[in-house]
DNA sequence: CTGGGGACGGGGCCC
DNA sequence: CGGGCCCCGTCCCCA
């Protein structure tokens, strides 16, 4: 199986009529399968038996915590966030998810424009560069040259038609919940969203009694059942269940050693 | 302070 | 090409 995270879900071949679901929300999510997990592809559950861990010390120096970047926002959170920095280190070594690790190793770092933020539609300013200006901006003729189509509402650009359509969502977000209004780019997230006003958690943990509404959330919740958390220190081997954990932990001293 | 949960966003892939 | 789904990752908040 080249992608067990492609299991069709509950809401599989549904109907995409969000609004519908809106309106229904209550009586009608109550009618999908509730604490259901994916666990026979254990697309989740071997990170369980795997001895996967991230060891920071490993990792590049500018991946270490220095001066909490990602408080000022000037430089984000460590671009571990670029798919390929990790994933590609880690599916190496037999990961959980076998499906992620078929992906081709990114020809290049993701160069990312702005550190991770809540991306709110704000009605930035809309921009398209003219090759031109792009030469203004120092870019080289064969830079320019590539297939590029630059959002309107922000510096991003992307290969694919489709793959900017589907960016610039995140700027009109056309999905709203209409109980509380907020909008989202897509109808999965507004699908989510909407959880969290009827309490759906489709997601249960194997190991306990816990569920989730969010597929990402049991991830998590996954890793603090593991004797071997995903994320090492390579100074003092404790493992950490978040990235974010390990950062602390790494910047609050144990591996000071390092530099 | 640490660990964990909740909520969410983005890119990639398949249909 | 668009919809849908997935994983990865992040931020925020709380115990």
């Amino acid at each position: 199986m080249p992608r067990s995270f492609l299991v069709k879900k509950y809401f599989a071949k549904q109907k995409p009529n969000y609004s519908e679901l809106e309106y229904q929300n209550d009586t009608s999510l109550e009618t999908y399968p509730l604490a259901e997990l994916p666990s026979a592809d254990n697309s989740t559950s071997t990170c369980f038996t795997t001895g996967l861990v991230w060891d920071l010390s490993v990792l590049p120096a500018l991946y270490l915590p220095t001066a909490h970047s990602e408080a000022s926002g000037t430089s984000g959170p460590l671009d571990l966030s670029s798919p390929c920095s990790l994933s590609s280190s880690a599916s190496s070594s037999g990961e959980e998810d076998e499906g992620r690790s078929s992906d081709p190793p990114s020809p290049e770092p993701v160069i990312k424009y702005a550190p991770r933020q809540r991306m709110k539609c704000t009605g930035v300013m809309a921009h398209v560069s003219p090759p031109e200006e792009e030469e203004e901006r120092g870019e080289t003729p064969a830079m320019a040259a590539r297939p590029a189509f630059l959002c309107k509402h922000c510096p991003k650009e992307y290969t694919s038609l489709g793959a900017l359509k589907m960016h610039i969502r995140s700027h009109t977000l056309p999905c709203v919940c209409t109980t509380c209004g907020k909008a989202f780019s897509r109808p999965w997230l507004l699908r989510g969203h909407i959880r969290t006003h009827t309490g759906e958690r489709p997601f249960s943990c194997p190991h306990c009694n816990r569920a989730f509404a969010d597929r990402s959330n049991l991830r998590a919740h996954l890793q603090t059942h593991a004797e071997v958390k995903k994320y090492q220190c390579g100074v003092c081997s404790r493992t950490f269940s978040r990235m974010s954990l390990l950062q602390k932990h790494s910047s609050s001293g144990c591996c000071s050693t390092l530099g």
